[in-house]
DNA sequence: TGCAAGTATATTGTGTACAATTTAATTGAT
DNA sequence: ATCAATTAAATTGTACACAATATACTTGCA
């Protein structure tokens, strides 16, 4: 080989990285296709499941304190709020201390959505057949490397 | 509380599995981001990038190849490949064997770039700020992942 | 008090993802 | 040889992500 040494470690280098970064990649479009045909049963996107469930948590935030727990800005989150709130189960309100900003709430139709979503953890679980322990070291990998890479 | 346990049990389990779900879906958010920036460098965004590498290994592909490489389809495919064609990068050319197959082939400026390619993995890398054994590791479980949700 | 600086959200434009459908070429069974 | 079934890409339509910018409200300070 003319090129050697160098250019094969430049070469593995690149794949590792890669391989990484490419792996979780498809492992969170892998994931996202599996809650679809869940989450068609409730008329929600993966986002919107997502977003209601901070709701589900809080009730009521503001853009910002979605866009912080999702770490989502507001080009992403004004038009899924919109599609939430004309499926009827957010309201997209003002606060009254602040009119800039966007106080989201839960409808009653969006609280009682809470109770059909509570089966779809355990179907995606099973899905990945996978043991709890490696499930929660991945989580726990991610979160560290989330941390590392924020902006 | 009213509801009691059954509801405490349920919302820990929506909380585990979303903990995982969405972990993954913000580290890879995050990494994608941190490419960005490197990547504006080279005009290529992370999937164009992740075509030329594909590319930069078997030189010449069909959509169908890259699709099972890449785990896309050409609804995803066909518009980036255009794209990658407007920047020669690549030609989109038809198999002679086959006239429904494209065949996507490396020009001398794609096959070039990807010597500015290879400073990008190391940069990457030295962001994530964690050992080399956790990246593996990460990788590891998220392939595994992958494989069990396969499609 | 008035206005510059800051903040919260919305808008615009580009580029993924992917389901569903369409188009065009190939194959295989009769 | 012919045509139904299959296959490879392309197209259409919806919904993210996110950079860059715009808008509207609030705050703080001269």
């Amino acid at each position: 080989m003319s090129s050697g040494d160098n250019s094969k470690e430049n070469s593995s280098l690149l794949q590792l990285d890669n391989q990484l970064c490419f792996s979780l990649y498809s492992a969170t479009n892998a994931i996202t296709r599996a809650y679809r045909p869940l989450l068609d049963a409730l008329d929600l996107t993966y986002l919107q499941y997502m977003a209601m469930m901070v709701l589900w948590e809080e009730q009521s935030v503001s853009v910002k304190r979605l866009g912080e727990r999702l770490h989502l800005d507001s080009g992403t989150l004004t038009p899924l709020l919109k599609r939430l709130e004309a499926k009827a189960l957010v309201v997209r309100g003002r606060s009254p201390d602040d009119e800039r900003v966007r106080v989201i709430t839960l409808t009653d139709a969006g609280q009682s959505l809470k109770t059909q979503a509570e089966t779809v953890p355990e179907q995606i679980l099973c899905q990945t057949c996978m043991p709890l322990d490696e499930l929660k070291q991945m989580k726990q990998l991610c979160d560290q490397l989330l941390k590392n890479l924020a902006r």
